[in-house]
DNA sequence: CATGAATGAGAATTCATTCAT
DNA sequence: CATGAATGAATTCTCATTCAT
């Protein structure tokens, strides 16, 4: 409708195709965590999925395959979330300590204690024995916090004591959610503390036995 | 069909009834078991758990009522079975030390790191937020984790710290059993060293603070 | 009801649960028939054929697995039908050309000009290229053919003339039944002359080439 | 959006609006046949179809209306493929002798043996006896055959015999070359000579009956 | 107590068709 | 002309539950 010249350029005026498709899946994914995070994994049945988003259920295959597809790609999309935010935290952390409660941070913070994110991790996990793409995500998952804590430490620990510690950390911190999700616990804080104080702990018995 | 006066006494030839349904009870609950481990908790259905035991699938609803009875008697058979190693450990515990070790060896012993029983677990563990029954059933096991804890910390600590240090210990069995579970190992052994280590970290801890 | 002893014997005055089991398979098979007779291959769905037998849909894959099943099912009823009644009628044919005859008189038979039996077999001829389990049947009854058509030749003529005529004289009958069939041809009299005059002037030849 | 006059003429450089269009029309008859021919009937949709044609599913309702126009659209193209062909034989036999071979080889030729081929046309006429549209076309093509051959017989027979034979040459041809193409013969060598001996052995009776 | 045939609601998936771009 | 995202009805298959035997 205008008629002024259009900058020549990348960007028209409306959303490219790529990105309107782009929008779409994210649209599914979304609706697809908060049905899972408000009646359970079973109950999420596809029509539940595209009723939340308001298309039509023919739409999930069209953009994912099929159900699992669309499963696995909301997996992929938690795990990517949090790593981001914890690439984010680690760039501003100066110190090794600092780098470690960064990493408690991410995986203790706030959004992973959202009834909304919280079960529906709990809810592919139940999954993952017998899923092996929900598995492959979690494995990649798994192994980015320790690879995080153990660069974390690398200052000031050796390798093997670096790997071990690493592992101690990350079972606290998985232990200190699992425990406050199915409890049901909303606050993260005091968990939060707990980690903090258990990984200062560590590190005065650190400093002792050198 | 004998008329002769049945002997009153200790046991009779035949199973009583009672005990005859208990068996069977048992017979479908381990099923149920071996079902969620090798195929998920989704393909369980009756059909699957009925051929297992090696019944019909109308037996399901005559012992259980429905699908959901069955799968909460098999929580509970697996809490109440944790709980009585638990309790025979703690019995021959006889240092408050020893008792902690007590808990960490019944929950990150053997038994939990099956395939057999941890996928089963972590299975109910995705249902919990959405199943009240499940999470009446799950949370009496939890609090009795942090209590049996408790009570063995307790001739060392002053009551809130007592507390403090059961959670973290509990998150920390709870935490390795899941990396553990999670990633595929069979293997419980290093996690019980670990778990071991890091309590004696905490006793040590405790020794300089006083 | 009946105080009168019962004859011990396999005979139970209900039907017994295995025979009540094929009397539903034949009924849903009878269904899928006509079902396909009147709607066509494409529009065969299982709510159809369910409705037609008067039971509900989940009884298909109760009794044959899936749909694909039961259509093998109906294909191999179709074919064990028509070899029945070819070996009926061969054991009552006295020459080799009435034998041939009762060849052409089951394949072309009226039972095989029946709207219900001939759309069924073309509609199963229509997916045979592309069904394994079908062209399996197909063949099968298409090898009966040629075999009792040979076996009528045998006393006539070499093993290798026998086969050429049986061959040749097969391949009458199916395309007469054919052309009938696809035409919406009803009467099977008409054809069943033509094949006879047919058979009529090879024997009249074999006469005169001895 | 040149104003220059177009020059009239045999051919402009471009292809006509009209003949690009045939071309498409062509293009997705081809994949058509194609998908049939591979995947059969039923899983011959419009997707598939658009791959193999390299288009989008849209550009089949902008041609054909819907997929059943697609579908009679290319069985006409069948049809009249093998018309054309037969036309051609036919005006280059000499004898009728050789006008009826010149029947023969056309619909017991090497294209009709085509798996590609084969299984279209079987595939449409399991579909013939439920859709008014196929079976017009089937029916013209049926007539077609019949009448080339009364054509090529007229010179020798009255019009009843003529009849008559050129029906039973018509089944001889249909039924030599389903039972071939279900046999999943891909020779056509060995049934052109069958049929060829049949016609000899006909015309030599028909000259000891006059 | 136990069986297993039968039901029927509900789930995933497919696919012809439409339509804004 | 052409695209392909979107729709939504139709279909198959599953499965907890019931009930006559």
């Amino acid at each position: 409708m205008s008629s002024l010249p259009r900058p020549t350029g990348p960007r028209p005026a409306r959303l490219r195709r790529v990105d309107a498709v782009d929008v779409r899946r994210r649209q599914l994914i979304e609706a697809t965590i908060e049905a899972i995070a408000d009646v359970g994994f079973n109950a999420t049945t596809i029509a539940e999925i595209a009723r939340r988003a308001d298309v039509s259920t023919g739409l999930v295959s069209f953009h994912f395959g099929d159900k699992d597809g669309l499963l696995e790609a909301t997996l992929r999309h938690l795990a990517r979330d949090l790593a981001s935010t914890a690439a984010a935290q680690m760039r501003q952390a100066s110190s090794p300590r600092a780098r470690v409660q960064a990493v408690i941070d991410t995986n203790l913070g706030p959004n992973q204690f959202e009834r909304r994110i919280g079960t529906v991790w709990l809810a592919f996990w139940g999954q993952v024995p017998h899923s092996p793409r929900f598995a492959r995500v979690q494995q990649a998952y798994q192994r980015r916090i320790a690879s995080n804590l153990r660069h974390a430490l690398r200052p000031l620990l050796a390798p093997k004591a670096a790997h071990a510690l690493a592992e101690t950390i990350a079972a606290m911190i998985d232990g200190l959610w699992l425990r406050a999700t199915l409890a049901g616990d909303a606050d993260g804080h005091e968990v939060r503390s707990v980690a903090g104080t258990f990984v200062d702990n560590q590190f005065m018995l650190l400093g002792q036995s050198r």
